[in-house]
DNA sequence: TGCGGTAAAACTGTCGACAGTCGGCAATCG
DNA sequence: CGATTGCCGACTGTCGACAGTTTTACCGCA
Protein backbone atom coordinates (compact mmCIF):
# COMPACT_ATOMS: atom_id res chain seq x y z
CA UNK A 1 0.00 0.00 0.00
CA UNK A 2 2.17 2.71 -1.02
CA UNK A 3 1.56 6.05 -2.69
CA UNK A 4 -2.06 6.25 -2.17
CA UNK A 5 -2.80 9.59 -2.23
CA UNK A 6 -2.75 10.32 -6.36
CA UNK A 7 -4.46 7.75 -7.94
CA UNK A 8 -5.38 4.47 -6.06
CA UNK A 9 -8.08 3.54 -8.87
CA UNK A 10 -8.91 0.24 -6.87
CA UNK A 11 -10.53 -1.82 -10.05
CA UNK A 12 -12.88 -1.04 -12.12
CA UNK A 13 -15.45 2.04 -11.22
CA UNK A 14 -18.28 2.08 -13.21
CA UNK A 15 -19.64 4.99 -11.29
CA UNK A 16 -17.87 8.12 -10.36
CA UNK A 17 -18.03 10.24 -13.14
CA UNK A 18 -16.75 12.95 -12.26
CA UNK A 19 -12.97 11.11 -11.90
CA UNK A 20 -13.58 9.63 -15.12
CA UNK A 21 -14.31 13.27 -16.64
CA UNK A 22 -11.42 14.82 -14.54
CA UNK A 23 -9.20 12.12 -15.65
CA UNK A 24 -10.07 12.43 -19.28
CA UNK A 25 -9.74 16.34 -19.32
CA UNK A 26 -6.41 15.89 -17.31
CA UNK A 27 -5.10 13.79 -19.48
CA UNK A 28 -6.35 15.92 -22.84
CA UNK A 29 -4.84 19.52 -21.52
CA UNK A 30 -1.39 17.59 -20.88
CA UNK A 31 -1.50 16.22 -24.53
CA UNK A 32 -2.49 20.09 -25.39
CA UNK A 33 -5.71 18.40 -27.28
CA UNK A 34 -6.95 21.94 -25.33
CA UNK A 35 -4.53 24.91 -25.72
CA UNK A 36 -3.32 27.09 -22.80
CA UNK A 37 -5.93 29.37 -22.60
CA UNK A 38 -8.82 27.84 -24.69
CA UNK A 39 -12.23 27.91 -23.39
CA UNK A 40 -13.88 24.67 -22.50
CA UNK A 41 -17.49 24.44 -22.70
CA UNK A 42 -19.45 22.74 -20.77
CA UNK A 43 -22.09 21.54 -23.39
CA UNK A 44 -19.66 20.27 -25.65
CA UNK A 45 -17.79 18.28 -23.07
CA UNK A 46 -21.27 16.48 -21.84
CA UNK A 47 -22.02 15.64 -25.38
CA UNK A 48 -18.53 14.78 -26.26
CA UNK A 49 -18.52 12.38 -23.14
CA UNK A 50 -21.86 10.88 -23.61
CA UNK A 51 -22.71 12.31 -19.92
CA UNK A 52 -24.85 15.49 -17.95
CA UNK A 53 -22.97 18.82 -17.61
CA UNK A 54 -23.26 18.16 -13.48
CA UNK A 55 -20.06 15.40 -13.56
CA UNK A 56 -18.48 17.71 -16.05
CA UNK A 57 -18.92 20.82 -13.73
CA UNK A 58 -17.67 19.25 -10.74
CA UNK A 59 -14.78 17.89 -12.27
CA UNK A 60 -13.74 21.20 -13.88
CA UNK A 61 -13.85 22.65 -10.49
CA UNK A 62 -11.71 19.66 -9.54
CA UNK A 63 -8.98 20.58 -11.87
CA UNK A 64 -9.48 23.78 -10.95
CA UNK A 65 -8.26 23.28 -7.69
CA UNK A 66 -5.36 21.56 -8.91
CA UNK A 67 -4.28 24.32 -11.20
CA UNK A 68 -4.93 23.29 -14.27
CA UNK A 69 -8.61 25.22 -14.84
CA UNK A 70 -9.62 28.78 -14.47
CA UNK A 71 -13.28 29.80 -14.00
CA UNK A 72 -14.06 33.15 -14.44
CA UNK A 73 -17.83 33.79 -13.43
CA UNK A 74 -20.01 33.77 -16.31
CA UNK A 75 -17.58 32.65 -18.46
CA UNK A 76 -16.66 29.16 -17.78
CA UNK A 77 -13.18 27.25 -17.54
CA UNK A 78 -10.21 28.48 -19.35
CA UNK A 79 -7.22 25.82 -20.14
CA UNK A 80 -4.55 27.72 -17.59
CA UNK A 81 -1.90 29.37 -19.12
CA UNK A 82 1.73 29.18 -16.96
CA UNK A 83 3.42 32.53 -17.37
CA UNK A 84 7.84 32.80 -17.36
CA UNK A 85 6.83 33.94 -13.80
CA UNK A 86 4.52 31.43 -12.90
CA UNK A 87 6.84 28.65 -13.59
CA UNK A 88 9.77 30.19 -11.67
CA UNK A 89 7.24 30.49 -8.70
CA UNK A 90 6.54 26.50 -9.41
CA UNK A 91 10.18 25.56 -9.69
CA UNK A 92 10.59 28.02 -6.51
CA UNK A 93 8.32 26.04 -4.47
CA UNK A 94 9.55 22.90 -5.89
CA UNK A 95 13.06 23.62 -4.26
CA UNK A 96 11.86 24.47 -1.05
CA UNK A 97 9.37 21.68 -0.72
CA UNK A 98 12.05 18.68 -2.27
CA UNK A 99 14.73 20.99 0.24
CA UNK A 100 12.95 19.73 3.43
CA UNK A 101 12.13 16.57 1.97
CA UNK A 102 15.13 15.64 1.37
CA UNK A 103 16.50 16.50 4.79
CA UNK A 104 13.71 14.94 6.68
CA UNK A 105 14.82 11.67 4.44
CA UNK A 106 18.23 11.87 5.64
CA UNK A 107 16.93 11.35 9.21
CA UNK A 108 15.25 8.93 8.12
CA UNK A 109 16.57 6.94 5.67
CA UNK A 110 15.85 3.26 5.73
CA UNK A 111 16.78 0.29 3.53
CA UNK A 112 13.83 0.05 1.95
CA UNK A 113 13.42 3.79 0.84
CA UNK A 114 17.05 3.34 -0.64
CA UNK A 115 16.04 -0.01 -2.11
CA UNK A 116 12.83 1.62 -3.46
CA UNK A 117 14.64 4.70 -4.77
CA UNK A 118 17.66 2.96 -6.50
CA UNK A 119 15.11 0.54 -7.56
CA UNK A 120 13.37 3.51 -9.31
CA UNK A 121 16.56 5.53 -10.56
CA UNK A 122 17.20 2.27 -12.83
CA UNK A 123 13.54 2.79 -13.98
CA UNK A 124 13.88 6.12 -14.70
CA UNK A 125 17.44 5.72 -16.68
CA UNK A 126 15.54 3.04 -18.59
CA UNK A 127 12.60 5.51 -19.49
CA UNK A 128 15.77 8.26 -20.04
CA UNK A 129 16.97 6.09 -22.79
CA UNK A 130 13.67 5.41 -24.55
CA UNK A 131 12.24 8.23 -27.24
CA UNK A 132 8.94 8.54 -24.59
CA UNK A 133 9.35 12.10 -23.62
CA UNK A 134 6.31 11.80 -20.98
CA UNK A 135 7.39 8.32 -19.33
CA UNK A 136 10.90 10.08 -18.99
CA UNK A 137 9.52 12.87 -16.85
CA UNK A 138 6.97 10.72 -15.61
CA UNK A 139 9.14 8.64 -14.21
CA UNK A 140 11.02 11.69 -13.01
CA UNK A 141 8.61 12.85 -11.27
CA UNK A 142 8.03 9.05 -9.26
CA UNK A 143 11.16 9.17 -8.12
CA UNK A 144 10.75 12.53 -6.76
CA UNK A 145 7.57 11.15 -5.08
CA UNK A 146 9.21 8.41 -3.44
CA UNK A 147 11.59 10.53 -2.12
CA UNK A 148 8.47 12.91 -0.29
CA UNK A 149 7.04 9.50 0.08
CA UNK A 150 9.61 8.19 2.22
CA UNK A 151 10.53 11.23 3.63
CA UNK A 152 7.46 10.88 5.99
CA UNK A 153 5.25 13.56 5.95
CA UNK A 154 1.65 12.49 3.96
CA UNK A 155 0.66 16.52 3.80
CA UNK A 156 4.46 17.80 2.17
CA UNK A 157 3.65 14.65 -0.42
CA UNK A 158 0.19 16.30 -1.11
CA UNK A 159 1.73 19.41 -1.67
CA UNK A 160 3.83 18.06 -3.98
CA UNK A 161 1.51 16.25 -5.62
CA UNK A 162 -0.33 19.77 -6.16
CA UNK A 163 2.60 21.14 -8.05
CA UNK A 164 3.64 18.34 -10.16
CA UNK A 165 -0.41 18.95 -11.73
CA UNK A 166 0.89 22.04 -12.58
CA UNK A 167 4.29 21.51 -13.58
CA UNK A 168 2.61 18.67 -16.21
CA UNK A 169 0.59 21.45 -18.02
CA UNK A 170 3.20 22.26 -19.52
CA UNK A 171 4.57 18.88 -20.34
CA UNK A 172 5.33 18.91 -23.82
CA UNK A 173 7.26 21.86 -23.66
CA UNK A 174 9.52 20.15 -21.00
CA UNK A 175 9.76 16.89 -23.23
CA UNK A 176 10.96 19.29 -26.29
CA UNK A 177 13.85 19.95 -24.18
CA UNK A 178 14.67 17.57 -21.66
CA UNK A 179 18.34 17.24 -20.37
CA UNK A 180 20.14 14.11 -22.28
CA UNK A 181 19.75 10.25 -21.14
CA UNK A 182 23.20 10.02 -19.55
CA UNK A 183 22.38 13.88 -17.58
CA UNK A 184 19.49 12.30 -15.74
CA UNK A 185 21.19 9.56 -14.73
CA UNK A 186 24.18 11.18 -12.86
CA UNK A 187 21.98 13.55 -11.18
CA UNK A 188 19.77 11.23 -10.12
CA UNK A 189 22.38 8.94 -8.39
CA UNK A 190 24.30 12.76 -7.29
CA UNK A 191 21.14 12.39 -4.93
CA UNK A 192 21.23 8.82 -3.86
CA UNK A 193 25.21 9.24 -2.98
CA UNK A 194 24.11 12.00 -1.15
CA UNK A 195 21.33 10.76 0.97
CA UNK A 196 23.84 7.04 1.38
CA UNK A 197 26.64 9.68 2.66
CA UNK A 198 23.99 10.93 5.71
CA UNK A 199 25.36 14.31 5.08
CA UNK A 200 22.99 17.13 5.22
CA UNK A 201 24.61 19.62 2.99
CA UNK A 202 25.28 17.36 0.56
CA UNK A 203 21.79 16.54 -0.08
CA UNK A 204 20.56 19.92 0.50
CA UNK A 205 23.70 20.82 -2.48
CA UNK A 206 22.44 17.79 -4.08
CA UNK A 207 18.88 19.01 -4.60
CA UNK A 208 19.90 22.43 -5.03
CA UNK A 209 22.11 21.31 -8.22
CA UNK A 210 19.02 18.82 -9.91
CA UNK A 211 16.21 21.08 -9.56
CA UNK A 212 18.06 24.05 -10.83
CA UNK A 213 19.40 22.28 -13.68
CA UNK A 214 15.35 21.28 -14.02
CA UNK A 215 14.63 24.87 -13.83
CA UNK A 216 16.56 25.83 -16.28
CA UNK A 217 15.54 23.31 -19.13
CA UNK A 218 11.98 24.09 -18.48
CA UNK A 219 12.40 27.81 -18.47
CA UNK A 220 14.77 27.58 -21.58
CA UNK A 221 11.41 25.39 -23.39
CA UNK A 222 8.78 28.12 -22.31
CA UNK A 223 11.63 31.20 -23.53
CA UNK A 224 11.56 29.30 -27.03
CA UNK A 225 8.35 29.38 -27.54
CA UNK A 226 7.02 32.86 -27.86
CA UNK A 227 3.36 32.28 -26.55
CA UNK A 228 1.67 35.85 -25.37
CA UNK A 229 -0.12 34.28 -22.07
CA UNK A 230 -1.20 37.05 -20.94
CA UNK A 231 -4.50 35.59 -19.63
CA UNK A 232 -7.08 38.86 -20.31
CA UNK B 1 -3.58 47.38 -3.63
CA UNK B 2 -1.73 44.37 -1.74
CA UNK B 3 -2.43 40.62 -1.37
CA UNK B 4 -4.54 40.63 -4.45
CA UNK B 5 -4.97 36.88 -4.14
CA UNK B 6 -7.62 35.89 -1.95
CA UNK B 7 -10.49 38.22 -2.69
CA UNK B 8 -10.95 40.78 -5.56
CA UNK B 9 -14.33 41.06 -5.47
CA UNK B 10 -14.81 43.95 -7.71
CA UNK B 11 -18.77 45.15 -7.29
CA UNK B 12 -21.60 43.39 -5.89
CA UNK B 13 -21.86 40.20 -7.29
CA UNK B 14 -25.28 38.17 -5.94
CA UNK B 15 -25.04 35.34 -7.62
CA UNK B 16 -21.86 32.84 -7.23
CA UNK B 17 -24.18 30.74 -4.77
CA UNK B 18 -20.78 28.35 -4.38
CA UNK B 19 -19.30 30.20 -3.05
CA UNK B 20 -21.39 31.88 -0.78
CA UNK B 21 -22.05 28.38 0.54
CA UNK B 22 -18.62 27.75 0.34
CA UNK B 23 -18.09 30.34 2.58
CA UNK B 24 -20.82 29.11 5.17
CA UNK B 25 -19.68 25.83 5.47
CA UNK B 26 -15.92 26.82 5.94
CA UNK B 27 -17.33 29.57 9.06
CA UNK B 28 -19.32 26.50 10.37
CA UNK B 29 -16.70 24.12 10.28
CA UNK B 30 -14.41 26.21 12.02
CA UNK B 31 -16.88 27.35 14.54
CA UNK B 32 -17.65 23.78 14.96
CA UNK B 33 -20.95 24.08 14.19
CA UNK B 34 -20.56 20.47 12.59
CA UNK B 35 -17.94 18.16 14.48
CA UNK B 36 -15.41 16.60 13.21
CA UNK B 37 -16.00 13.30 11.58
CA UNK B 38 -19.75 14.84 10.81
CA UNK B 39 -21.61 13.89 7.87
CA UNK B 40 -22.94 16.71 6.18
CA UNK B 41 -26.53 16.19 4.20
CA UNK B 42 -26.92 17.58 0.62
CA UNK B 43 -30.71 17.97 1.36
CA UNK B 44 -30.77 19.10 4.58
CA UNK B 45 -27.57 21.75 3.57
CA UNK B 46 -30.14 22.47 0.37
CA UNK B 47 -32.96 23.19 2.51
CA UNK B 48 -31.84 24.75 5.35
CA UNK B 49 -29.77 27.51 2.48
CA UNK B 50 -32.56 27.30 0.56
CA UNK B 51 -30.63 26.36 -2.58
CA UNK B 52 -31.01 23.58 -4.67
CA UNK B 53 -28.31 20.53 -4.22
CA UNK B 54 -25.95 21.71 -7.11
CA UNK B 55 -24.47 24.60 -5.60
CA UNK B 56 -23.63 22.60 -2.10
CA UNK B 57 -22.13 20.00 -4.12
CA UNK B 58 -19.85 22.48 -6.33
CA UNK B 59 -19.08 24.26 -3.02
CA UNK B 60 -18.42 20.85 -0.97
CA UNK B 61 -15.93 20.16 -3.68
CA UNK B 62 -14.48 23.24 -3.38
CA UNK B 63 -14.07 22.63 0.69
CA UNK B 64 -12.76 18.81 -0.47
CA UNK B 65 -9.27 20.13 -2.21
CA UNK B 66 -9.32 22.73 0.97
CA UNK B 67 -8.74 19.65 3.19
CA UNK B 68 -12.01 20.61 5.02
CA UNK B 69 -13.98 18.05 3.92
CA UNK B 70 -14.12 14.58 2.73
CA UNK B 71 -15.67 12.85 0.21
CA UNK B 72 -16.48 9.29 0.36
CA UNK B 73 -18.11 7.24 -2.64
CA UNK B 74 -21.83 7.32 -2.46
CA UNK B 75 -21.60 7.94 1.16
CA UNK B 76 -21.15 11.79 1.18
CA UNK B 77 -19.29 14.05 2.57
CA UNK B 78 -17.47 14.41 6.09
CA UNK B 79 -15.56 17.13 7.83
CA UNK B 80 -12.14 16.34 7.98
CA UNK B 81 -10.63 15.39 11.22
CA UNK B 82 -7.05 16.04 11.97
CA UNK B 83 -5.52 13.60 13.95
CA UNK B 84 -2.36 14.48 15.56
CA UNK B 85 0.31 12.83 13.03
CA UNK B 86 -1.90 14.96 10.30
CA UNK B 87 -1.56 17.57 12.55
CA UNK B 88 2.43 17.42 12.87
CA UNK B 89 2.72 17.19 8.98
CA UNK B 90 1.13 20.68 8.78
CA UNK B 91 3.06 21.98 10.81
CA UNK B 92 6.17 20.59 9.17
CA UNK B 93 5.08 21.59 5.84
CA UNK B 94 4.71 25.13 7.46
CA UNK B 95 8.27 25.33 8.66
CA UNK B 96 9.20 24.24 5.14
CA UNK B 97 7.39 27.07 3.96
CA UNK B 98 8.05 29.46 5.98
CA UNK B 99 11.75 29.05 6.25
CA UNK B 100 11.56 29.60 2.16
CA UNK B 101 9.55 32.36 2.38
CA UNK B 102 11.77 34.50 5.47
CA UNK B 103 14.44 33.30 3.15
CA UNK B 104 13.35 35.06 0.35
CA UNK B 105 11.91 38.22 2.02
CA UNK B 106 15.40 38.87 3.70
CA UNK B 107 17.16 38.54 -0.13
CA UNK B 108 14.44 41.30 -1.17
CA UNK B 109 13.36 43.04 2.01
CA UNK B 110 11.94 46.61 1.08
CA UNK B 111 10.94 49.17 3.24
CA UNK B 112 7.41 48.94 2.13
CA UNK B 113 7.46 44.89 3.38
CA UNK B 114 9.18 45.98 6.30
CA UNK B 115 6.57 48.80 6.94
CA UNK B 116 3.63 46.67 6.07
CA UNK B 117 5.29 43.56 8.64
CA UNK B 118 5.91 45.97 11.31
CA UNK B 119 2.49 47.48 10.79
CA UNK B 120 0.80 43.90 10.98
CA UNK B 121 2.68 43.40 14.81
CA UNK B 122 1.15 45.98 15.76
CA UNK B 123 -2.72 45.13 14.61
CA UNK B 124 -1.58 41.52 15.99
CA UNK B 125 -0.30 42.93 19.49
CA UNK B 126 -3.74 44.65 20.14
CA UNK B 127 -5.97 41.29 18.63
CA UNK B 128 -3.53 39.64 21.44
CA UNK B 129 -4.58 41.74 23.92
CA UNK B 130 -7.85 41.51 23.61
CA UNK B 131 -9.92 38.07 24.22
CA UNK B 132 -11.17 37.42 20.77
CA UNK B 133 -9.23 34.00 20.40
CA UNK B 134 -10.63 33.84 16.96
CA UNK B 135 -9.55 37.15 15.84
CA UNK B 136 -5.91 36.40 17.57
CA UNK B 137 -5.47 33.53 15.49
CA UNK B 138 -6.38 35.62 12.20
CA UNK B 139 -4.35 38.62 12.99
CA UNK B 140 -1.16 36.01 13.46
CA UNK B 141 -2.28 34.12 10.26
CA UNK B 142 -2.52 37.47 8.62
CA UNK B 143 0.92 38.56 9.39
CA UNK B 144 2.70 35.27 8.64
CA UNK B 145 0.64 35.38 4.85
CA UNK B 146 2.03 39.18 4.79
CA UNK B 147 5.23 37.95 5.04
CA UNK B 148 4.48 34.67 2.34
CA UNK B 149 3.34 37.56 0.57
CA UNK B 150 6.15 39.71 0.07
CA UNK B 151 8.60 36.77 -0.46
CA UNK B 152 7.60 37.73 -3.91
CA UNK B 153 6.56 33.46 -4.43
CA UNK B 154 2.46 33.66 -5.57
CA UNK B 155 2.78 30.11 -5.58
CA UNK B 156 4.70 29.65 -2.29
CA UNK B 157 1.46 32.21 -0.93
CA UNK B 158 -1.23 29.54 -2.63
CA UNK B 159 0.53 26.54 -1.04
CA UNK B 160 0.43 28.71 2.29
CA UNK B 161 -3.44 29.04 1.99
CA UNK B 162 -4.11 25.49 1.62
CA UNK B 163 -2.64 25.26 5.01
CA UNK B 164 -3.88 27.54 6.66
CA UNK B 165 -7.16 26.17 6.08
CA UNK B 166 -6.50 23.11 7.27
CA UNK B 167 -5.12 24.63 10.53
CA UNK B 168 -8.43 26.73 10.86
CA UNK B 169 -9.66 23.01 11.26
CA UNK B 170 -8.89 23.11 15.17
CA UNK B 171 -9.08 26.15 15.38
CA UNK B 172 -10.91 26.32 18.75
CA UNK B 173 -8.36 24.04 19.99
CA UNK B 174 -5.90 26.17 19.32
CA UNK B 175 -7.99 29.29 20.70
CA UNK B 176 -7.92 27.45 23.97
CA UNK B 177 -4.12 27.14 23.93
CA UNK B 178 -3.26 30.32 22.60
CA UNK B 179 0.31 32.05 23.83
CA UNK B 180 -0.07 34.32 25.86
CA UNK B 181 -0.07 38.15 24.63
CA UNK B 182 3.35 39.45 25.60
CA UNK B 183 4.82 35.73 24.04
CA UNK B 184 2.96 36.31 20.79
CA UNK B 185 4.39 40.09 20.41
CA UNK B 186 7.91 39.17 21.45
CA UNK B 187 7.63 36.41 19.03
CA UNK B 188 7.11 38.70 16.19
CA UNK B 189 9.37 41.18 17.05
CA UNK B 190 12.19 38.60 16.75
CA UNK B 191 10.96 37.56 13.20
CA UNK B 192 11.19 41.68 12.51
CA UNK B 193 14.60 41.95 14.18
CA UNK B 194 15.71 39.10 12.05
CA UNK B 195 14.67 40.39 8.82
CA UNK B 196 16.46 43.95 9.90
CA UNK B 197 19.53 41.95 10.53
CA UNK B 198 19.40 41.26 7.04
CA UNK B 199 21.42 37.57 8.44
CA UNK B 200 19.78 34.52 6.65
CA UNK B 201 20.84 32.35 10.11
CA UNK B 202 18.83 34.38 12.15
CA UNK B 203 15.69 34.42 10.14
CA UNK B 204 15.96 30.48 9.99
CA UNK B 205 16.67 30.40 13.47
CA UNK B 206 14.08 32.92 14.41
CA UNK B 207 11.73 31.10 12.01
CA UNK B 208 12.01 27.60 13.41
CA UNK B 209 12.10 28.70 16.68
CA UNK B 210 8.46 30.77 15.84
CA UNK B 211 6.80 27.71 14.60
CA UNK B 212 8.05 25.28 16.94
CA UNK B 213 6.34 27.16 19.69
CA UNK B 214 3.01 27.54 17.90
CA UNK B 215 3.53 23.80 17.10
CA UNK B 216 3.78 23.13 20.29
CA UNK B 217 0.75 24.94 21.96
CA UNK B 218 -1.36 23.34 19.07
CA UNK B 219 -0.06 19.61 19.48
CA UNK B 220 -1.20 20.06 23.62
CA UNK B 221 -4.17 21.38 22.66
CA UNK B 222 -4.73 18.59 20.59
CA UNK B 223 -3.84 15.92 23.13
CA UNK B 224 -6.05 17.35 25.93
CA UNK B 225 -8.85 16.81 23.56
CA UNK B 226 -9.35 13.02 23.71
CA UNK B 227 -11.16 12.62 20.70
CA UNK B 228 -10.79 9.47 18.79
CA UNK B 229 -10.49 10.62 15.16
CA UNK B 230 -9.34 7.33 13.50
CA UNK B 231 -11.75 8.31 10.61
CA UNK B 232 -12.41 4.62 9.05
C1' DT C 1 -34.02 -10.85 25.29
C1' DG C 2 -30.89 -11.11 21.38
C1' DC C 3 -30.29 -11.83 16.45
C1' DG C 4 -30.96 -12.15 11.52
C1' DG C 5 -33.42 -10.76 7.61
C1' DT C 6 -36.37 -7.82 5.11
C1' DA C 7 -38.49 -3.65 3.76
C1' DA C 8 -38.82 1.15 3.92
C1' DA C 9 -36.67 5.53 4.21
C1' DA C 10 -33.02 8.57 3.11
C1' DC C 11 -29.35 9.75 0.55
C1' DT C 12 -26.11 10.26 -3.36
C1' DG C 13 -25.12 10.25 -8.40
C1' DT C 14 -26.91 11.79 -12.48
C1' DC C 15 -29.92 13.90 -15.71
C1' DG C 16 -32.72 17.22 -18.51
C1' DA C 17 -34.72 21.79 -18.37
C1' DC C 18 -35.34 26.75 -17.50
C1' DA C 19 -33.86 31.45 -16.63
C1' DG C 20 -30.51 35.11 -16.47
C1' DT C 21 -26.34 36.79 -18.53
C1' DC C 22 -22.51 37.58 -21.73
C1' DG C 23 -20.43 38.34 -26.30
C1' DG C 24 -20.98 39.29 -30.98
C1' DC C 25 -23.40 41.24 -34.91
C1' DA C 26 -26.13 44.29 -37.34
C1' DA C 27 -28.80 48.35 -37.83
C1' DT C 28 -28.96 53.21 -36.68
C1' DC C 29 -27.27 57.76 -35.69
C1' DG C 30 -23.84 61.45 -35.72
C1' DC D 1 -17.25 56.36 -42.26
C1' DG D 2 -16.94 55.56 -37.24
C1' DA D 3 -19.29 55.00 -32.88
C1' DT D 4 -23.30 53.54 -30.38
C1' DT D 5 -27.30 50.83 -29.30
C1' DG D 6 -30.43 47.13 -29.53
C1' DC D 7 -31.03 42.30 -30.62
C1' DC D 8 -29.92 37.39 -31.04
C1' DG D 9 -27.61 33.23 -30.11
C1' DA D 10 -24.95 30.59 -26.91
C1' DC D 11 -23.69 29.54 -22.56
C1' DT D 12 -23.51 29.27 -17.53
C1' DG D 13 -25.91 29.05 -13.01
C1' DT D 14 -29.45 26.81 -10.85
C1' DC D 15 -33.25 23.82 -10.15
C1' DG D 16 -36.37 19.75 -9.55
C1' DA D 17 -36.68 14.88 -10.51
C1' DC D 18 -35.43 9.97 -11.13
C1' DA D 19 -32.65 5.72 -10.35
C1' DG D 20 -29.50 3.00 -7.66
C1' DT D 21 -27.45 2.37 -3.28
C1' DT D 22 -26.77 2.64 1.59
C1' DT D 23 -28.56 3.02 6.10
C1' DT D 24 -31.99 2.22 9.35
C1' DA D 25 -35.94 0.55 11.49
C1' DC D 26 -38.92 -3.09 12.25
C1' DC D 27 -40.58 -7.68 12.74
C1' DG D 28 -40.37 -12.55 13.23
C1' DC D 29 -37.88 -16.22 15.39
C1' DA D 30 -34.86 -18.75 18.43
Amino acid sequence: MALSTAAPRPFIQQQNLVEQVADYLTQAIIQQHFLPGERLSEVQLSRDLGVSRAPVREAARLLESRGLLISKPRRGFFVRALNAVELEDVFDLRLCLERHAIHRLAERYTPEAQRALKQQVEVLCEAAASNDGTRRIEEDLQFHRLMLHYAGNERLLRAFDDLTHELRLCITLITKTHEAPDTIATSHFKLLDALDSGSSAACREAIDYHIGVARKFVVKGVGETVDSSDEG
